[in-house]
DNA sequence: CGTGTCATGTAATCAGTTACATGATTCA
DNA sequence: TGAATCATGTAACTGATTACATGACACG
């Protein structure tokens, strides 16, 4: 069955890439790539703490002048198997609450021009995801080449990518069959 | 600027459409239309409460033998203009945290073959979301020929049905690039 | 005879973000 | 001069699910 905590795996994943900082982890979530994870620093830094406590991190702290020390993490032979025995494990799908479609379903309350608006600005948010999809799609085909495990980075983006395109699509249909009835 | 507390605009736009129980939008939200928002008893029936005392919705109680009596809730004038100054409003997109794609993302530490089973769970749960989503088009499809609001509700299944497939022919994709490494 | 449906409700729990504090440095 | 970056951290809060209680009836 699948496991909750999901957050501490996300960290450990990370750490499996190479040893780095709660903040450094922060940073990459915030990457376009990884658009389908996201994380607070108050949640970060605790878990990390925690990993810790159950042998599944060690830390070395690095001295700097004037910024605050930088608290570097290292999985541990125990923090890799437990992280490869939740990879094997099955997962549940995600519970969606779409804000947006939710306005579209309520659409009739209120005049069409409404719907139409939130539409384009959905499709204009998804325009702009998606020029930056295709730019990183570039740096990742150079990637790929150089290194062979980069392929499952890529995967992730390219599903951005499907979906975006499909959504994009969705919102020309739903305009056209909208915009018939101003 | 968008506003939190979704669920109970969720609530009015349901009883909006009609007077129903709290039982009654659990049912509609459970049904494969409504596949991109859920709301557990443990919300609904709180916020119906709390609805009346800001004169939002009113209850009539309904008497029945053997069952328990049925709560139908009413919106009122009050609860029909926040309704719709809240449609009106923009939105946030919702925060995603896809599991199966962190666990496609960290592929590199499983075999192979790990990931592909991954992959093929996937693609059979959006094939039998697919089923079902053609099977309620062709419903929807005879329902907005009578009722011509229901288009909106159609809209909303079309977006899923757009998703399903992109996801679906991500799935394909995906497999080719991942078998060729075994 | 056990499971599912109808129908309401709450307490306990969990998961997660937000907002704040600290403080030096760099950049426009 | 004020904003952004680097870097860590926690307390308060919110939002939501889970698990339970109640109880009759219908279905196979």
């Amino acid at each position: 069955m699948a496991v909750k905590n999901v957050s501490r795996f996300v960290i450990l994943g990370f750490l499996n890439w190479r040893p780095m900082t709660g903040y450094d982890i922060k940073k990459l979530l915030e990457e376009e790539i990884y658009d389908f994870w996201s994380e607070s620093y108050g949640t970060i830094y605790p878990t990390l703490k925690k990993l810790i406590t159950e042998g599944l991190t060690e830390k070395i702290i690095e001295k700097q002048e004037g910024k605050p020390d930088r608290i570097i993490y290292t999985i541990t032979a125990v923090g890799q198997e437990q992280l490869q025995e939740w990879l094997k494990k099955s997962f549940d799908l995600p519970r969606i609450r779409n804000e947006f479609l939710v306005k579209i379903l309520f659409g009739d309350t209120v005049p069409p021009k409404t719907s139409i608006m939130h539409i384009k600005k959905y499709r204009d948010m998804f325009k702009d995801k998606m020029k930056m999809y295709i730019e990183l799609e570039k740096q990742m085909k150079q990637k790929m080449k150089k290194d062979k495990k980069e392929v499952y980075s890529y995967l992730t983006l390219l599903q951005g990518i499907h979906i975006a395109k499909a959504r994009l699509e969705w919102c020309r249909e739903a305009l056209t069959i909208l915009e018939e009835k101003i």
